[in-house]
DNA sequence: AACTGTCCCTGCAAGC
DNA sequence: TGCTTGCAGGGACAGT
């Protein structure tokens, strides 16, 4: 599940391995991916573009061209890119190809399909792409400050995970991150984020550094189901410094004490320590 | 502001 | 063995 580390590594393989590229074809398979725009809108706005920079903002990647346009790519759930040399079969499920001018292809492949590929101009993104103009900080590419974490939990009255969830607050935490930083931070999911005294709001603060930061270094996290793999199709060693997510029913590796617990906030699947996390 | 429910989609695992 | 069912989940959106 690609969250905010798992994109970061995809960025990072693009900033040494597309940027500076010109796309000289586009294939697009499946309609469902370009469905904001058009097959035809994301042919016209790549062809012949050289990419310039390979940005994040949460679970966006952003991709400027020379052209002034910029390419978003949204791999949600099971989407991944690949970098390949031009002519190999592909993977099922390929949806867009980009031909670059080094010869190699760049794929973008997502089973479930709930991934896309949009070609925008980002001085119409409010109208072109709402949701990205009203995400919320990222803790990584701006820098979350104890102060403004400190507004967003007061000012709001809900439960933390919900709070870590919601892409309009803070963008790029998805369900594996959200539990492992509550974990880290000793706080229950369900935990109203109104009634954290100081020190715990501390405690929250680091935990979202220090558990994103360490993704990253381990190039995210891929689950048994190996739907998240960089570029060149390797998997992250995330998982296996996952101390609640995935653990039900097992010991608690922190404490030696609690047994994890899998209960459902907010349609999804969480787990927690009972005796850590309070 | 915050809650709930729904939808999108496929692959895999569990249950019969 | 072969079917059906359920689950996984990011995120927008509608309704309350």
């Amino acid at each position: 599940m690609p969250e905010l580390p798992e994109v970061e590594t995809v960025r990072r393989g693009l900033a040494r391995f597309a940027v500076g590229r010109r796309v000289t074809q586009v294939e697009v398979g499946r309609l469902r991916t370009v469905r904001r725009t058009s097959a035809q809108a994301i042919i016209d706005g790549l062809t012949g573009a050289t990419i310039v920079a390979a940005n994040r903002r949460g679970k966006y990647l952003l991709l400027p061209l020379d052209t002034g346009d910029e390419v978003m790519i949204h791999l949600r759930m099971t989407g991944k890119l690949l970098v390949s040399a031009g002519g190999l079969p592909r993977p099922l499920h390929t949806h867009v190809v980009m031909h670059l001018d080094d010869g190699n292809e760049m794929l973008f492949v997502d089973p479930r399909t709930f991934g896309e590929v949009v070609v925008f101009d980002p001085t119409n993104v409010a109208v072109e792409l709402p949701e990205l103009a009203r995400l919320g900080i990222d803790p990584v590419a701006d820098g979350l400050t104890l102060p403004q974490l400190r507004h967003l939990v007061r000012s709001r009255n809900r439960g933390l995970k919900q709070l870590l969830l919601d892409q309009h607050l803070i963008a790029g935490i998805g369900n594996i991150y959200a539990d492992e930083i509550l974990h880290k931070a000793r706080l229950r999911p369900e935990r109203l984020s109104s009634s954290l005294a100081p020190r715990s709001e501390a405690m929250l603060h680091r935990a979202i550094h220090d558990v994103l930061v360490a993704a990253i270094v381990s190039g995210g996290s891929t689950l048994r189901d190996n739907q998240y793999v960089d570029l060149f199709g390797d998997g992250g060693s995330y998982q296996e410094d996952h101390r609640v997510y995935g653990r039900a029913g097992e010991r608690c590796i922190t404490c030696g004490r609690g047994w994890v617990r899998r209960i459902i906030v907010g349609q999804r699947s969480t787990h927690f320590c009972p005796i850590c996390q309070r």
